[in-house]
DNA sequence: AACCTTTATCGTATTATTACGATATAAGAA
DNA sequence: TTCTTATATCGTAATAATACGATAAAGGTT
């Protein structure tokens, strides 16, 4: 028991899950925040930014990785991490239908 | 450790990874699509839409109850369920909004 | 009352997530 | 080459999430 039980869903709601679960950390959303909020990409400043140990960040960098929303180049020894916009306008339209398709009752 | 730090993250942050965390799981998604696409509430067919025994099923919809999105009203001997449109008016706000701080890079 | 239906909760097993110290890796600097 | 810096990965501990059978609770039916 425990198992995940994924296959018995579409690949839509298995995606849009997966997007949202990568937005269900508050230190997730402080990245992406971050991220989102200057014109270039960032070259490891980001664990300064966050209350967490350097481990910990990149293993929330990998997870933002692993679902597309972000993108990462060794530039040098450091990596510089963007928001993939692709992948971000995709969950961006994604969750947007979703929200969106709400009848009116009660 | 393991323990959660969100006492470090802003409430935005936290209520934003909240919702994203509520919506992080297919059977919760097919859930919000069932009760969204209905005019509406819906008095005890959920468990027979999802591809899990009753206990999960009920589980599932305490964490919808829990974060806002949904909620019950018995009705005799059922429950009867509705998206909660305050909170869901609040949740495509915030996401929407977030999703849209981003600006151009790369 | 006794029974049926529906949903919630309990108990519990399994798996996933979160966190961090320690260590590895990779690239530039001395 | 050796040292420093930045990031990833490993190992591990603690906590949370997922799932389901069993049982409780609440209300209608006979």
């Amino acid at each position: 028991m425990g198992t995940s039980k994924k296959e018995n869903f579409s690949s839509n709601q298995n995606r849009l899950a997966d997007l949202a679960k990568a937005l269900g950390h508050p230190a997730r959303i402080a990245i992406l925040q971050f991220l989102a909020s200057k014109d270039i990409c960032i070259c490891g400043d980001i664990v300064d930014e966050l209350p967490l140990s350097q481990a910990t960040v990149s293993q929330h960098l990998a997870e933002l990785k692993q679902v597309g929303l972000i993108k990462g180049e060794i530039e040098g020894p450091k990596v510089c991490y963007c928001i993939n916009k692709k992948a971000w306008q995709e969950a961006k339209q994604l969750l947007a239908q979703f929200m969106t398709d709400v009848k009116s009752c009660c």
